[in-house]
DNA sequence: CCGCACTTTTTTTTT
DNA sequence: AAAAGTGCGG
């Protein structure tokens, strides 16, 4: 007997529960859930907050507290509102609940915020005058509509970078500001702002939102329609929200909007259970407008009177979560928790100074070696995390030349390739003709003629009109307007051919007839490209396949949402702009447009094989493995550079090395190496602060720890390969791995001596703090009144003793 | 208009 | 080191 749940033909009254009530039979579903985690799972309908420590079992406790209130009949499937921050997350969340219930989970409005607000947004896109061919920028679009409307109003490039143009919309739209709202502090905020606002009227008339115009659309649709939140208030009974930590301000009031009112200033619920569940010590997106601090007014403007500790971690063992709980100690304002294991104590945590990256690399290479021959751990169990995307290089190397099987997450993803964006274009174009940002993208690409001069004489032509560049390439004379015409006339015939055709052969018939295909084949060097098309013809057919041509995605809320707002706007007299949405479906064609836009392609390239796993440690968050490799773990690399300034951004980068400790279940490994390749320099750091801020009874030297005598490191496995190969650097005679910051400044080091006042070139003035090494290899650390301090290699530096 | 070579800038993390 | 921007000859 098996329950389908088709929430099209189920409207909330029909759901019929499961005869079984939990409450005096206890379910199967609650078995063996500690006595924390069952409490949280069969909370009442009331606000909540959970706070979930590391490997504590918080997507169990999400995914079996959805199930839980579906089998017993509290809820039915369209009254859930489930939302996580990344894809991942949100598909292993529905993964897990079709597993625990017979459930067409497809229809459920579980995702991620913005994929929610974007289909929101497409099923009321009428009501806010968006077209219904609407398109999504990404931050590379973004980037570069930016760029366009900075060179058309011809603004100072040293003044206002376009980076930075973008940074601040972006910010502003993370608070929940639009341009009139965000206060003029002086004359260059007054020029940002409006910028912000010409920008903001250039994408309403090309018709594409960015990622933070999903939301604030979103946002606003509900805070200026009070029938649309009616509707998804009564709507949505129960509201999980997964890392709560991790939510901007924008998305909090998004949340109340969909729980409460204000009145005046004054939130007032209306009584849906909301579920919070986060931890503030793997808060790690404050780069990005996340603030912790919507724990604290989530728990005051609720009245939240339940609030659940999960800390039984289920995951590291002893000394992996010893060394986790006593880093994070280290800051300062935490709601306070500590993690508790029943794994057993587990080995230590492997410490190993590299003399350089290249070394660092191999070490790592022969460690994984060991791990997945000797030890018998399947290559995925492994994971290399490192800060930045850039450092995965020399890993990819050694592993390639090792020939050990990889998989590398982040990065260039499939649909953010040059290849993929512009075929995309291509298609985007089909259905938007207005989308300027794109057509700029493909205008000349294969190139055919149309060059700078014409480009320009083509955004003069719209301006005038007013109209898009697609439109306004009839207006321009002359041999540029022949050419232009012609692309104009290629995208019509294209438009034409693909009426009616499915997904895959549109897709097929743009790579075709735009010329992408034929371009990439003559030239050299490109094969990968060509493959990468065809593999989107792939990612096409299948999406068709997965997403049932991408209709339940977006199909599901209309109808009723349609009859909330046709009756609502019947009593309130029928105003003209709340007209219900129409019930169209989205194209197959704008489906896959939107998910290229919001899903990125999580590189699904060799996922067939048994390959370690390399992401940053922001990618590794939610994830678990046997064994972890935490890599360059070094001052100015982790914690990075632009953190060390301030006192709140160093904590955030604690947070993120707490967040990589706590990724282990039974290995974890932690490198650093004197020397490094960066920026086509190389550059000495210092070990990181925070290996210091470790235990020092959980961890295991591999190389001489500072202080320690040299030579008498224990258990010094890999430690002989790693030092035999490090050509790039000398050792000191004897001496191998030298301390870091126990050198004697004894013989030649150009000058330089500890305590002196120096001059450099680019960072002025300074003060010598240590001096180390000797020759090439002798290093200072000098204190720079403006620049802060940094370590710099004399042999190359030019350091004046003043 | 195109392609090539040269110069400059940029590098944290991401939905 | 890599990418993006600039300038020049064909």
């Amino acid at each position: 007997m098996i329950h389908r749940f088709a929430p099209e033909s189920a409207p909330s009254p029909a759901y019929t529960p499961s005869p079984t009530s939990a409450l005096d039979q206890p379910s199967p579903l609650l078995q063996s859930l500690n006595p924390e985690q069952l409490a949280a799972v069969t909370l009442g309908p009331e606000p909540a907050l959970i706070l979930a420590g590391a490997g504590s079992g918080k997507t169990r406790v999400l995914t079996t507290r959805i199930a839980w209130l579906l089998s017993t009949g509290q809820v039915g499937p369209a009254g859930v509102l489930a939302v996580t921050f990344t894809n991942k997350a949100a598909k292993e969340m529905l993964t897990r609940l079709a597993a625990l219930l017979p459930l067409n989970v497809r229809g459920m409005w579980i995702g991620t915020f913005h994929g929610l607000c974007h289909r929101m947004l497409r099923a009321h896109c009428k009501l806010l005058n968006l077209p219904a061919t609407f398109q999504i920028l990404d931050m590379q679009d973004q980037l570069s509509a930016i760029k366009r409307l900075h060179k058309q109003l011809a603004l100072d490039e040293e003044r206002f970078k376009p980076k930075e143009l973008q940074w601040f919309i972006n910010a502003c739209k993370e608070e929940g500001q639009r341009a009139h709202q965000v206060p003029a502090r002086d004359a260059e905020q007054r020029h940002k702002i409006e910028f912000y606002r010409l920008y903001e009227e250039q994408c309403q008339r090309e018709g594409v939102l960015d990622f933070g115009e999903l939301l604030l659309r979103s946002f606003e649709l509900l805070r200026d329609h009070d029938p649309v939140r009616e509707h998804y208030q009564r709507r949505f009974r129960h509201i999980l929200v997964d890392e709560f930590q991790d939510t901007n301000r924008l998305q909090y009031a998004w949340l109340k909007l969909l729980a409460g009112r204000m009145e005046g200033n004054q939130f007032v619920p209306a009584g849906n259970a909301v579920l919070a569940v986060g931890d503030d010590d793997q808060s790690i997106y404050a780069f990005r407008g996340a603030r912790v601090g919507n724990m604290a007014d989530f728990v005051r403007e609720f009245g939240v009177r339940q609030q659940i500790k999960l800390e039984q971690n289920y995951r590291s063992q002893a000394h992996i979560l010893e060394a986790a709980n006593r880093l994070i100690e280290h800051n300062q304002g935490r709601l306070g928790k500590n993690l508790r294991t029943d794994q057993g104590t587990g080995e230590p945590l492997r410490v190993y100074e590299a003399p350089s990256d290249y070394a660092e690399a191999n070490w790592i290479v022969d460690e994984v070696r060991q791990l997945t021959g000797r030890d018998g751990l399947p290559a995925h169990q492994v994971a290399l995390l490192y800060r930045s995307n850039a450092q995965s290089r020399v890993l990819e190397t050694a592993l390639f030349n090792a020939g050990l099987p990889y998989r590398v997450y982040g990065g260039l993803r499939f649909f953010e390739r040059a290849e993929i964006k512009h075929a995309l274009a291509y298609l985007r174009l089909l259905d938007n003709p207005a989308d300027d940002t794109s057509l700029l993208r493909v205008l000349n690409f294969p190139p055919r003629g149309i060059g700078a001069r014409s480009v320009e004489a083509l955004q003069a032509a719209a301006q005038a009109a007013g109209c898009s560049l697609h439109d306004a390439a009839s207006a321009v004379p002359g041999r540029a307007g022949a050419s232009l015409g012609a692309f104009v006339a290629l995208l019509d015939a294209l438009r034409e051919r693909c009426q009616g055709l499915a997904l895959r052969q549109i897709v097929e018939q743009v790579l075709q007839h735009s010329g992408l295909l034929a371009h990439y084949r003559a030239e050299r060097d490109a094969s990968e490209r060509v493959e990468n098309l065809e593999e989107l013809l792939n990612a096409a057919e299948s999406f068709v396949m997965q997403e049932g041509f991408g209709r339940d995605a977006v199909a599901l809320p209309l109808d009723e949402t349609a009859a909330a707002e046709a009756g609502a706007a019947a009593n309130a007299g029928n105003p003209p702009d709340e007209e219900p949405p129409s019930g169209e479906t989205l194209s197959p064609l704008q489906a896959f447009l939107s998910h290229a836009a919001l899903e990125a392609g999580d590189n699904q390239a060799q996922s067939g094989q048994d390959a370690v796993q390399l992401m940053t440690v922001h990618a590794a968050k939610g994830l678990e493995f046997d064994a972890v490799f935490i890599t360059g773990l070094e001052e100015g690399l982790f914690p990075h550079d632009n953190a060390s300034s301030s006192a709140q951004a160093l904590e955030e980068e604690r947070r993120l090395m707490y967040v990589a400790i706590t990724r282990a279940r039974q290995r974890l490994y932690l490198s650093h190496a004197q020397t490094r390749m960066l920026h086509g320099q190389t550059r000495y750091h210092p070990r990181s602060r925070f290996l210091d801020e470790l235990p020092p009874q959980c961890l295991q030297w591999l190389s001489p720890k500072p202080g320690a005598v040299a030579g008498l490191a224990r258990g010094s496995t890999g430690l002989q390969p790693a030092w035999g190969r490090s050509a790039l650097v000398p050792e000191v005679p004897g001496v191998p791995g030298l301390p870091s910051r126990s050198a004697p400044a004894t013989a030649d080091t150009h000058g330089i001596r500890s305590g002196m006042a120096v001059f450099h070139q680019k960072f002025g003035q300074g003060k010598v703090l240590a001096v180390e090494g000797r020759g090439d290899d002798a290093r200072a650390h000098v204190n720079f009144t403006r620049h802060g301090s940094k370590w710099l290699a004399l042999a190359v530096a030019k350091l004046t003793p003043l």
